[in-house]
DNA sequence: TAGCGCTAGTCTCTTTTTGAGACCAACACT
DNA sequence: AGTGTTGGTCTCAAAAAGAGACTAGCGCTA
């Protein structure tokens, strides 16, 4: 609770905002790591199928194998995939969507599918913006 | 169409992947910038109500004012909410949704209400994950 | 058998992004 | 006259991300 104690009445717009507690929040803990530049794109691609290394290197060429990897482990570590390796020679390394992976995918997944279905209206909302900044 | 020339023969798994059209992708283009670290959290807060910008400073204490100006920019950029000046003295702005941001933060929500409600295991999750990299 | 490529990474260095904090101008209130 | 309030911008330091070299063991090929 952050209402300040030199204002006693209890304002609406106030007391929808101490709900949030900063501090412990579960939204921006969750959130945080999900919104990294890479996650979404490969929880995309593991919704699909399982994938190698070198697979998901391919599919995304313009990730670097630094952030490959880091954001993988990151994946990994919130639970959304695991990680197996096969003795293969070279060892191969497989990557799959966990069951609280597939569970977080099905509300993202409708994010994605706006963002396909309205491209177009924020395009024109960035070139409105761009034409009106040249003021 | 990515397919390598060398290989004549359609393989399921490559033909997924090149549907992704990576320099073109909405998916990418749209997300990359909801997925800011102060995104979600301001769509969040002007979902409830319009929001002057020092009250969404002190609504979320740990932002820098040079990223609160930056992420407002931003998600107006995409036409997802709208500024306001008053000429009050001295003025205030106000920033509020648009009914595009609206219609993004329906599916968008959802996302944050999994995150509400899965919490607690992605922080197990990552407990296990820690104890066995102990190792 | 020498050389090359494949595997999944790590390590280092540079560039980009973010954060912290000072500063601004005009006006209201004390 | 001094202080606080508004919504920013500017500069500098810290953190994060990107680019590219390097590793080791084995298979294949010349």
């Amino acid at each position: 609770m952050v209402l300040s104690k030199t204002s006693p009445q209890l304002q609406r717009e106030e007391f929808d905002i101490t709900a949030w507690d900063m501090d412990n929040c579960p939204v921006r803990d969750v959130i945080d790591r999900i919104a990294g530049k890479w996650s979404t794109l490969l929880l995309e691609a593991l919704a699909i199928r399982p994938y190698r290394f070198g697979e998901l290197r391919r599919l995304i060429p313009d990730i670097s194998q630094r952030m490959l990897t880091q954001t993988l482990r990151d994946l990994q570590r919130d639970g959304y995939i695991e990680r197996e390796v096969f003795p293969t020679k070279p060892p191969s390394v497989e990557y799959r969507m966990t069951d609280l992976g597939r569970s977080l995918f099905e509300p993202l997944s409708k994010v994605l599918r706006w963002a396909e279905a309205n491209h177009a209206d924020v395009k024109a909302a960035r070139e409105r913006y761009d034409a009106s900044e040249l003021a």
